[in-house]
DNA sequence: ATGCCCGGAACGTCCGGA
């Protein structure tokens, strides 16, 4: 089976990239981001025509995500938890497909010297107390999405431009790695050790696209259960390369069906 | 140089994005 995530900045303008995504790709399972619209305004009847469920958290202007999903949705979760007075509509997470599976968009962070950086730490914090808890379920976990992390100085065109950016600080950085320590894998890098160069988003100044000035922010982190099922994992780039692109492109996994294929003794 | 482009809200121009 396979699932893909894809920060789409703004459902209602990227709805016919995300209906062509579907139809080429068919991902069992559709991470979105960034809808900039509420739960009404979400185009579920079109999602639906094409053959996905359909769990949203939205929100006017900013934010926003989804999971679509072509097996049934079950024992939604909408709102990271963790803090009763957050407003903003950053996560959604499923049962569905035999995984509990969540749509993430962490946020930027920038400027550093605001309290935007403050709220995305303090967010990561609660990120990585709540994956302790999913974890100690035994449910098999992916949490997907646009997580504003660079992780690595390999993962940026640019490093020294960024070191002092919210997507690259040391602060930032560590809760990453704290929470792929509790004992994900991040499905990319696990299977592409040594890429350099592999980037999900490319913003829309200055050439970025057409000079390849690009960042891998977004990621897909399997629980041990999940990772070993991973035979495939990589950036579709087409979308980025479309006219009214996402600054984002999709990132994909593959997994088997769980069935060992070895011969037991 | 925190702007270059883009989407949203709104109707002039600013905010947020990363």
């Amino acid at each position: 089976m396979k699932i893909a995530t894809w920060n789409v900045n703004s459902i209602k303008v990227r709805l016919p990239h995300v209906l062509e995504y579907l139809r080429e790709t068919a991902p069992d399972v559709m991470l979105l981001q960034e809808l900039k619209a509420v739960n009404e305004a979400f185009p579920e009847s079109e999602i639906g025509d094409a053959g996905y469920n359909c769990a949203v958290l939205g929100q006017r202007t900013y934010n926003g995500v989804a999971v679509l999903s072509k097996h049934p949705l079950d024992d939604v979760l909408r709102g990271l938890p963790g803090d009763n007075t957050d407003t903003q509509a950053r996560y959604v997470e499923v049962e569905t497909a035999g995984l509990r599976i969540a749509s993430l968009y962490l946020p930027n962070g920038n400027p550093v010297d605001s309290d935007k950086f403050p709220y995305k730490l303090g967010w990561m914090d609660r990120l990585i107390a709540h994956t302790e808890e999913l974890l100690e379920t035994g449910s098999p976990l992916v949490l997907g999405g646009d997580y504003n992390i660079c992780p690595t100085a390999a993962d940026l065109h640019d490093p020294e431009a960024y070191a002092n950016d919210a997507l690259c600080r040391p602060e930032s950085r560590s809760r990453y790695r704290t929470l792929v320590n509790l004992g994900l894998t991040e499905a990319f890098r696990a299977l592409h050790p040594d890429e350099t160069g592999a980037y999900t988003y490319w913003g829309y100044q200055a050439g970025a696209w057409r000079k390849d000035h690009g960042l891998r922010i977004d990621h897909l982190l399997l629980s041990p259960a999940v990772a070993d099922r991973l035979v495939a994992c990589d950036i579709d780039k087409k979308p980025r390369g479309q006219t009214q692109a996402s600054d984002h492109t999709p990132v994909w996994c593959e997994l088997n069906s769980g069935e060992r294929e070895d011969t037991p003794w």
